[in-house]
DNA sequence: GCGACAG
DNA sequence: ATCTTGTCGC
């Protein structure tokens, strides 16, 4: 298992736990609650070796897109299941820096507390952005959940044991669901609702992630597919 | 020990 | 994540 600590951040897995620790108790004192105004969706492509992370800010009420932001870089640690952010953080972060409207929400492609140590990327995330973050991922990762009904906007919760952390959420009608689950500073029944409002009329995958997920490819067909 | 395993 | 054509459906 090669994990390079020479990031802009780096956080052990035991350094993760307390981190986690710390900020659950802000989660029970103080959770997002409310309307946002402003959101944000984070995503990465890759191109061989380089990786694209694109910031994307949208109005949360028009779902219209009022700044993106992207940053370019080799990423050299490999994915490893449990260590999304090892690989996909640090670019991330600095993208960051160039965001200027600053969102109230923080949607990761990938999960939030829905992980084997209950970081998942959008969690780890949080430690670092200190906003509330959420977790929206298109495959399950870990956890037990009935199907949710067919109908758009149904959802089941995920457990593991008895503990409840993601949702499965149905966001279109017959279509497989997207897993849902709490990065940090906000609780789950507003993770899900919060996501369910940023679906689009015909799209499985909330528009947040979306519009990040279409424009990291973009970025790529413009600026690295093409060998000249 | 073996397989599964977000993106 | 990425490699990839056509095809069914709104």
């Amino acid at each position: 298992m090669k994990v390079n600590h020479v990031h802009s951040f780096s956080l052990s897995i035991p350094e993760m736990k307390n981190k986690q620790r710390e900020l659950q108790q802000k989660i029970e004192i103080a959770p997002y609650h409310g309307t946002p105004t402003f959101v944000a969706g984070v995503d990465v492509a890759y191109h061989q070796q380089m990786g694209i992370a694109v910031i994307i800010v949208m109005d949360f009420k028009s779902m219209q897109v009022v700044e993106q932001v992207w940053q370019i870089d080799q990423v050299t640690q490999e994915y490893i299941p449990g260590l999304l952010a090892f690989r996909e953080l640090p670019l991330i972060l600095t993208a960051w820096k160039k965001v200027t409207i600053e969102p109230e929400i923080v949607f990761f492609d990938g999960n939030g507390i829905l992980h084997p140590n209950r970081v998942g990327i959008a969690t780890h995330a949080s430690f670092f952005l200190e906003k509330p973050t959420v977790g929206i991922a298109k495959t399950p990762f870990i956890g037990h959940y009935l199907e949710p009904d067919p109908q758009r906007g149904s959802y089941t919760f995920i457990y593991e044991q008895d503990e409840m952390i993601g949702a499965s959420l149905r966001t279109q009608p017959n279509v497989k669901p997207v897993y849902i689950s709490v990065g940090n500073l906000i609780d789950l029944d507003s993770s899900i609702h919060l996501s369910m409002q940023l679906v689009g009329k015909t799209s499985r995958i909330p528009e947040i992630t979306r519009q990040a997920d279409i424009l990291t490819r973009k970025i790529r067909r413009e600026y690295l597919s093409h060998p000249n």
